[in-house]
DNA sequence: ATATATTTTTAGATTTGTCTAAAAATATTT
DNA sequence: AAATATTTTTAGACAAATCTAAAAATATAT
């Protein structure tokens, strides 16, 4: 495995989170993620394609190739090792760590970063929820899970209802809850297993346990 | 206090332990530890003294300025913690530990330092027994220290026993121990706070958590 | 003190990554 | 389908950090 730049290290993760969306990433789509201008981004690709990290037509957008996507998950695995450490051993807010991670994921050094696992004790998700690629980039697919086992304040996409009556999705489309739907739980209660779940930046409010045992969700990566 | 690229911070980190000899560093003596040529430390010089980081006049070598100072501890700062930090949290040795932690010095953020430090306890020195710059780069000279504060496999020679009992002085004789004898710690168990020492290359011996207390060092060189 | 050797600086080129402005290709609208 | 708008690429410039080769300054030796 070669070693590549911090610029391009930032470009193939940016290409990679945006491949999840979609399967290709347009030209404006990366400069605007990377808040660079779209010549830069062109200028790159043509460096990237002949590293035969992406694949890559004029005016056709690009995806990563299978050598891009190992580089990708390297620096992924960097990136939220270090998220781990910095929340779980120096004790940052989960909101903090993301800024040093991207920092610190430029350190490519294999035996610091297979050490820092093991220091770790092999965490399988980051902060954020977001499962940690291991040393053979192997990640743990995103698999959906059942809004009760979803941990506090992760932000999570909406899979898959299992029941489909009529009643339940009266429920939903009343909370405003579709597949797709990009939420967050902020708390969970006890007695009655309710919880209180909020869609973007609106006020929370309450799911029941019923509901909730019926929406399954993955981690948003 | 404004932020250096990493070329920049290597030069002055250069600059720095090379003042430590003579007063002033010459063009040749820098190119030839930053393995770079004299053409390129001009360059730099030049840079560097517009940022007001060093004194240079053309032939006449050059000197950190007190802010330079300042800035070159931060980095040895950053370098010792992090040396420290892969030594006794990642166990690498000691001869791996310069070489990564020349990448990790390079991530100039505050926060992560000071919290690395507090976590590594505040550690006074780094695994080579180079002593560590403080959060406002003060840095202790090299000084007599109790045996159960000297860091793993560091060389040191004793220098003084606090008790003088012949209790104490039949113990050390037992044991080869004098005033100028050269050991390493070995191992230390957290249990009883009891020691593994080792004297040249002769097998590793034990010794108790009240003998190591008695039993003061300085860093071998 | 003059000639020679060494060191240091300058001048100009190169690489990487970025930019602006204009041209080319693609997409959208009428 | 032609006109218009948007996206993408190209062309050329710039800053940072480096280099080589030549010039200038300093040091050393005869």
């Amino acid at each position: 495995m070669l070693n590549y730049s911090t610029s391009e290290e930032n470009y193939i993760k940016a290409i990679f989170h945006l491949q999840k969306q979609d399967g290709t990433v347009t030209t404006n789509e990366l400069a605007n993620e990377l808040k660079t201008k779209p010549a830069s981004v062109t200028d790159m690709m043509k460096k990237l394609k002949i590293k035969k990290l992406l694949h890559y037509q004029p005016y056709q957008g690009f995806r990563l190739s299978t050598e891009g996507n190992k580089v990708a998950l390297g620096i992924i695995r960097r990136h939220r090792l270090w998220e781990y450490f910095l929340a779980e051993k120096l004790k940052f807010t989960w909101d903090e760590v993301h800024e040093v991670a991207e920092d610190l994921e430029h350190v490519t050094n294999k035996k610091l970063i297979d050490k820092l696992d093991e220091f770790l004790g092999f965490p399988r998700v980051d902060p954020h929820g977001d499962p940690i690629p291991d040393a053979n980039g192997r990640i743990e697919i995103s698999k959906k899970i059942g809004l009760p086992e979803l941990p506090l304040n992760i932000p999570a996409v909406v899979s898959s209802v299992s029941d489909q009556s009529s009643e339940i999705l009266e429920l939903l489309q009343h909370k405003k809850i579709t597949i797709g739907t990009k939420l967050e739980v902020k708390k969970k209660f006890d007695f009655d297993h309710s919880m209180e779940v909020r869609i973007g930046r609106q006020p929370a409010f309450t799911i029941s346990r019923e509901l909730a045992e019926n929406i399954f969700v993955k981690y948003d990566t």
